[in-house]
RNA sequence: GGAGAGGUGGCUGAGUGGUCGAAAGCGGCGGUCUCGAAAACCGUUGUGGGGGCAACUCCACCGUGGGUUCGAAUCCCACCUUCUCCGCCA
């Protein structure tokens, strides 16, 4: 969420912020109407009741020495249908401004490019060669079809589409790469594990910018203000909403492996087959609480840290700069890491690591305070896989697989899968 | 699921209708003392918002949302939540 004031005083580079990020700017008109109301409406009713408390206190002053206060109290009852009237119709514009607010998206860092859609990211870096292969490579499916390690059709019998069994040695593979992964972000990085409940409250989902907008996009549970989180960034970043953190105790950094769950409205038709698209899927996320000015630095960190499981398991990748019409609702700027998959002959997203600057922090109401001043501050909140699961177990599959139909098991995940290669 | 008791400032904890935004203690910060520190003593110390260049001033907040009243931390209703006992349960 944007502070009202910003966007009172800077209205047209918030006007700039959405027409640059392909967003409608409707929302806009008429928030500086309604923000200019609210001030009235303060104003008035405050008014009021500064009026009323003076005379409460003198009606308990004359009432204690046994005097007739009827004149005051007649005084307040002849405003109160006023008063009650202006509260009302401030709530009314409160929640206004809010609704608007809650529907405004984040404004893009200033490095980061403009255009429409992801053919207009920069590529910032590549690492690692793709390697060559001497037959012709297959998809992950197929793979782990004729390994016996993945399977789709018995998952559409359990549940239904966009779903997958993993069995034996590709259950193993995917606990594997969460314990690798979490080892590494612990041991080497010094996050700190969580392990939060994966069924959210919608306050938690407004907090992280999930609600109100991307209602069609999450699993809500019948009956109940709980929703199945699509991310671990929303029960882990909620940790502290409404709190307000030790300076001394930033930054703060936290792992979590969660299950994911997303609808995929609107994205029928697409990577229909295999584990690339699934309603539920695993994810190890990356969380920091930082203070403003190393916010930047901070993201750096930790799309290192992501990347760094990448050249761990030596499978080849890019980072791109994601352009404004491309960057998520909520976040300032995103780096994607994309690892290369042989079966597609391309990169696919593996991670996204951004800067949300104040934006959730404004919404979850989450502050510091920073040393040897007084005025509380938000903080910056910032996230990145690290990485999705399954797309990693993709990647391997596809990049280890060997024309034998075996897939090889990378060095430095062999310690934890026992085996060197899957046949 | 049933019965009961609670939710007050960073923490502990008083406050059951009228200068209570809230006693007291602890903690924090500043100072005196000290070579320095501790102890002791003195002072200070919640959050958000409106107006004002500022000094300052006003409003709201005692789990959340409603209600009663001239006036609510205090009374009423609903909800959330914590604890104890019983039941159930991986």
């Amino acid at each position: 969420m944007l502070d009202i004031r910003f966007v009172r005083d800077n209205i047209d580079k918030v006007a700039k912020a959405l027409k640059d990020r392909g967003e409608e700017t409707a929302a806009l008109k008429g928030i500086i109407d309604i923000e200019n109301k609210r001030r009235d409406l303060i104003a008035e009713t405050d008014k009021l009741r500064n009026r009323r408390n003076l005379i409460s206190k003198e009606v308990g002053r004359l009432k204690a020495r046994g005097e007739a206060a009827g004149d005051l109290m007649a005084e307040v009852l002849g405003f109160a249908d006023r008063l009650k009237e202006l509260e009302e119709s401030l709530h009314d514009v409160e929640d206004k401004v809010r609704t608007i607010l809650l529907g405004i998206a984040n404004i893009p860092h200033a490095s980061v490019p403009i255009g429409l859609d992801e053919d207009d990211n920069t590529e910032v870096r590549r690492v690692g060669e793709p390697r060559r292969f001497n037959f012709e490579p297959k998809n992950h499916w197929d793979i782990g079809g004729r390994l016996g390690i993945l399977d789709f059709d018995r998952a559409v019998k359990i549940t239904g589409a966009r779903f997958a069994v993993y069995i034996g040695l590709g259950a193993r593979l995917e606990r594997a790469l969460i314990n690798f992964m979490l080892d590494i972000h612990t041991r080497e990085n010094s996050y700190i594990e969580i392990f939060p409940p994966v069924l959210v409250n919608s306050d938690s989902m407004t907090g992280t910018g999930q609600l109100p907008k991307f209602r069609d996009d999450i699993f809500k549970i019948e009956g109940w203000d709980y929703f199945l989180i699509p991310t671990a960034e929303v029960p882990v970043t909620n940790i502290h909403r409404g709190e307000v953190l030790e300076a001394k105790n930033l930054p703060l950094y936290y792992t979590a492996y969660t299950p994911c769950f997303r609808a995929e409205a609107g994205s029928h038709g697409r990577d229909t087959r295999g584990l690339i698209r699934q309603h539920q899927f695993n994810k190890v996320e990356l969380v920091k609480f930082v203070t403003p000015e190393t916010s930047y630095e901070e993201l750096e960190k930790l799309t290192g840290n992501a990347e760094e499981i990448l050249k761990r398991l030596e499978i080849p990748y890019r980072v791109v700069d994601l352009c404004t019409g491309d960057l998520g609702f909520s976040a300032a700027k995103t780096y994607d890491i994309e690892v290369w998959l042989p079966g597609q002959q391309r990169y696919r997203e593996i991670s996204s690591c951004s800067n949300f600057e104040d934006y959730q922090a404004r919404r979850a109401g989450i502050r510091y305070r920073p040393e040897g001043r007084k005025k509380n501050e938000l903080v910056h909140t910032l996230n990145g896989s690290g990485l999705a699961v399954g797309r990693t177990l993709v990647a391997i599959l596809e990049n280890y697989q060997q024309e034998d139909g075996s897939v090889i098991i990378p060095e430095a995940l062999r310690p934890y899968m026992g085996v060197d290669r899957i046949s």
